[in-house]
DNA sequence: ACGGATGTTCGCGC
DNA sequence: CGCGCGAACATCCG
């Protein structure tokens, strides 16, 4: 679920919900979100802590708590943080459900939940990954901005903003297309291929465009765009929970869209390309290669 | 049933 | 060193 406005989504859910803290009880699994790490030790190191702070940078999110205690959370590709009233019964994790008739008893923890955090109270925050693409590692929070993984990212959009100055400079070195070098996190952080797509769109830029051709008025549509396409999804995010995958339909303006007409001009066919191994929407007309 | 999916990281070759 | 490509990770959905 996560590029940058669905993490900072999860990053305000955690802060309010971490508040009603400390944490009474912490589980892992053995599980490969851990990355090396022991899940004995996630145990051990959350149990009786609280809440300092939640801080998201890029789709990266770092939680500090007490006693210098940290945690780095990536949701990778289908990572969520769920919060429940009920921990569940088995000290397993949760595989995905098999049918069960109408009347059987509702499931007392959601799929997939690889990590647990009880609080006082009882309200339990699950990490919940069908893919096991994200990650969970424990750090001393004083350490955590010192991670080469953070202190590589480039500048985040909401926290930093965008210095089309900055973006020019960066671009202006590299012939990689626009739409692969603004999904590299340390160009900028937070921006994946639902909001490349959607912003090279908007700005009515070619995703294939060698990133040096840009001029710095193109930039500056482009990082406008960027910004004002992650606002409108995160605004959307905290209305409703409206997102892909969720029962949802596609909101999004030309994402997943390939075949339609555009919805600005009317009259192109959206067209898909791959870049850097990710699939690319745009349309020929609105977004010409050159 | 097959192909693709919001992300990252690795190895290989040029 | 830069860059592209394919694979890998594990599961779900149409």
């Amino acid at each position: 679920m996560p590029e940058l406005p669905e993490v900072e989504h999860a990053a305000r859910s955690l802060r309010r919900w971490l508040a009603d803290g400390p944490i009474v009880r912490a589980w892992a699994g053995p599980t490969r979100l851990l990355r090396g790490g022991d899940h004995r030790l996630f145990a051990r190191k959350l149990r009786g802590r609280s809440i300092v702070s939640v801080e998201r940078r890029g789709k990266l999110l770092l939680l500090s708590f007490d006693e210098d205690v940290g945690l780095l959370c990536h949701l990778g590709m289908t990572g969520k943080w769920v919060r429940s009233l009920d921990p569940g019964p088995a000290e397993l994790p949760q595989r995905p459900r098999a049918k069960r008739p109408k009347s059987a008893p509702a499931p007392a923890a959601p799929p997939h939940s690889h990590a647990r955090l009880e609080l006082r109270g009882g309200a339990v925050l699950h990490y919940c990954d069908p893919r096991l693409f994200g990650r969970l590692e424990v750090h001393p929070a004083s350490e955590l901005l010192g991670l080469s993984v953070v202190s590589s990212l480039g500048p985040d959009p909401l926290v930093d903003r965008i210095v089309v100055a900055a973006l020019h400079d960066k671009l202006s070195r590299t012939a990689r297309p626009v739409k692969v070098a603004i999904m590299d996190q340390t160009v900028l952080a937070g921006v994946g291929n639902i909001y490349a797509t959607e912003a090279l769109f908007r700005a009515k830029i070619h995703p294939a465009r060698p990133s040096s051709s840009l001029s710095k008025r193109e930039i500056g549509r482009l990082g406008e765009a960027i910004v004002a396409t992650i606002a409108l999804a995160l605004k959307r995010r905290e209305e409703d929970m409206t997102y892909l995958s969720e029962g949802a339909e596609n909101r999004f303006l030309i994402y997943d869209r390939a075949g339609e007409a555009c919805p600005e001009c009317r009259r192109g066919t959206l067209e898909k390309i791959t870049l850097g191994g990710r699939t690319s929407t745009y349309c020929a007309r609105c977004q010409p290669a050159r």
